[in-house]
DNA sequence: TAAGAATTATAGTATATTCTAATATAATTA
DNA sequence: TAATTATATTAGAATATACTATAATTCTTA
């Protein structure tokens, strides 16, 4: 019955399947934080941050709002915040 | 929470994140199947099934047995029949 | 044990992804 | 308006992935 749709889904998996990217959502979980704030806990540059939100974007796994110079990154999709939750109880107890 | 897990999920993600391997995982839903009948559903070349499968079998998400000359491959860890369950509910009504 | 069927493995090319470094844009502040 | 801060974009090299074709295994059965 996913049949129809596995060309969505694998895109959006795909989306979510990189160690920073996935790292990102979670730390979207607890509400919207920007591309500063996600570089400092990942560690990583401000470009590689960008480049990973791009992505996220493009499957609408995370939207942005721009306020002054900041952009505040969330998770866009409802579904997505689901997606983690159960990645969380299945995977880390 | 999840960042202490993020590398193994993320890669278990990874190995489902294609439209052909999420199709496989479909197929197996509801029981185990050869390589020859995945073959027949997924109208792909016999090489393609099998570089998928040991993909999939490479981080436990699919498990296979022998018998005679047909290998039975089935979903190996429940929580990823779980996670496909989900996936199906969230996108699929 | 030889032939045939089913499955797996390998090689090579094409394409995609990731990361780093550098540059660009946009808003703010001095 | 110049300098600063935050973010985005681009280019290029390194690596990874996917697909096709082909060879190699393994098992059955004649």
């Amino acid at each position: 019955m996913l049949e129809e749709k596995v060309e969505a889904v694998s895109a959006l998996l795909k989306s979510i399947s990189h160690p920073t990217r996935l790292m990102i959502l979670c730390q979207l979980q607890d509400g919207a934080k920007t591309v500063g704030e996600l570089q400092q806990v990942l560690q990583t540059t401000q470009a590689n941050v960008s480049q990973h939100l791009t992505i996220l974007r493009s499957q609408g796994v995370v939207s942005s709002r721009k306020e002054a110079n900041f952009i505040y990154n969330r998770i866009g999709d409802q579904r997505v915040l689901t997606l983690i939750n159960t990645l969380q109880d299945l995977f880390c107890q």
